[in-house]
DNA sequence: AATTCACGCAACCGCCGGTCC
DNA sequence: GGGACCGGCGGTTGCGTGAAT
């Protein structure tokens, strides 16, 4: 018994959408909004799946959608992301404002890949020779963690009072307060990767201590990834109910596998976890 | 001018995970 | 607990268009 197509096919319109199409889908999703995509057809009486009409609506109609040319400055997020995340399409897409993942997909499959082909012939394997970034390691029981910083090692420590109003957190002793609310004090993915790309090449930046901020005090930000570097402590949006977000906890293991094979990114989130609950 | 080829992009397809009953 | 439903995702396909011959 196979599984159940998500509509009746017979009779239904397939390939580019016409403008009438287009317009009956606008009209339907600006009176009743997204969701229940199966009704679509039935409520529009256009002859298009559901599924369809998510698409058609998701990668074309949709009000903020970005066209043109996607500049430089996308082009270096989309190759940056995707050496962190993979096809992660959809995680790519959304830290491209305006972007759709079919179009980033698009754009890497029939450009960026070859273009990153070319270049990668052309390059020597230096890059190899050092890690991207530290992961720190837990090294005892009081909370503290030491980042691998050779020249000035760091000392980060979990404050009582933060420990006792969220799950579980990390203080420092740098300059800059853990998660104050702020977005300002949000790292974005790309200052993650400007951390694992180039941190050797900036003051101390070639530390990362991921933690994660679970917290409920109003001066821990909510949701959250707390990224703990040397000179700042900042706080990435992404994290969910006290889980940390598999793709980066796979990312960061798969890149430490190659430099730090002793380290265990997941070893090192269930210590915090269980020294800090 | 006609035909072929290559490319870009929209759309389709199947799988998967979450949710509901 | 398990099946059905639904939405989301990534891989793939195929059509339209412009360049090359």
């Amino acid at each position: 018994m196979g599984r159940r197509p998500c509509c009746v096919k017979e009779g239904l319109n397939k390939g580019a959408w016409t403008a009438e199409e287009d317009r009956m889908l606008a009209e339907y999703m600006e009176a009743h909004g997204d969701g229940k995509w199966r009704n679509v057809p039935n409520v529009t009486g256009l002859k298009r799946c559901g599924k369809s009409c998510r698409l058609r609506w998701l990668n074309y109609l949709r009000p903020d959608i970005k066209r043109g040319n996607i500049s430089p400055d996308e082009e270096d997020l989309i190759i940056r992301l995707h050496k962190l995340l993979g096809n992660r399409w959809s995680l790519i897409a959304g830290r491209l404002p305006g972007r759709t993942d079919n179009e980033v997909k698009n754009y890497w499959n029939t450009y960026l890949s070859k273009k990153i082909g070319s270049s990668n012939k052309n390059s020597t394997k230096k890059k190899q020779q050092q890690p991207p970034f530290h992961v720190a390691q837990q090294t005892s029981m009081n909370h503290q963690v030491l980042l691998e910083e050779e020249k000035s090692p760091l000392v980060v420590t979990a404050s009582e009072d933060l420990l006792k109003n969220s799950n579980y957190m990390l203080n420092t002793n740098c300059s800059q307060k853990v998660g104050s609310g702020s977005n300002e004090d949000c790292l974005t993915l790309e200052e993650i990767i400007e951390f694992a790309e180039f941190g050797g090449g900036k003051t101390q930046q070639n530390n990362i201590v991921v933690g994660a901020d679970a917290g409920s005090s109003s001066t821990v930000q909510h949701d959250s990834f707390c990224l703990l570097g040397p000179e700042s402590n900042l706080a990435w949006p992404g994290h969910k109910d006290g889980q940390w977000d598999d793709w980066l906890l796979d990312a960061m293991a798969a890149d430490a596998e190659d430099w730090l094979p002793d380290c265990d990114v997941r070893d090192f989130q269930n210590s915090v976890e269980t020294d800090t609950v």
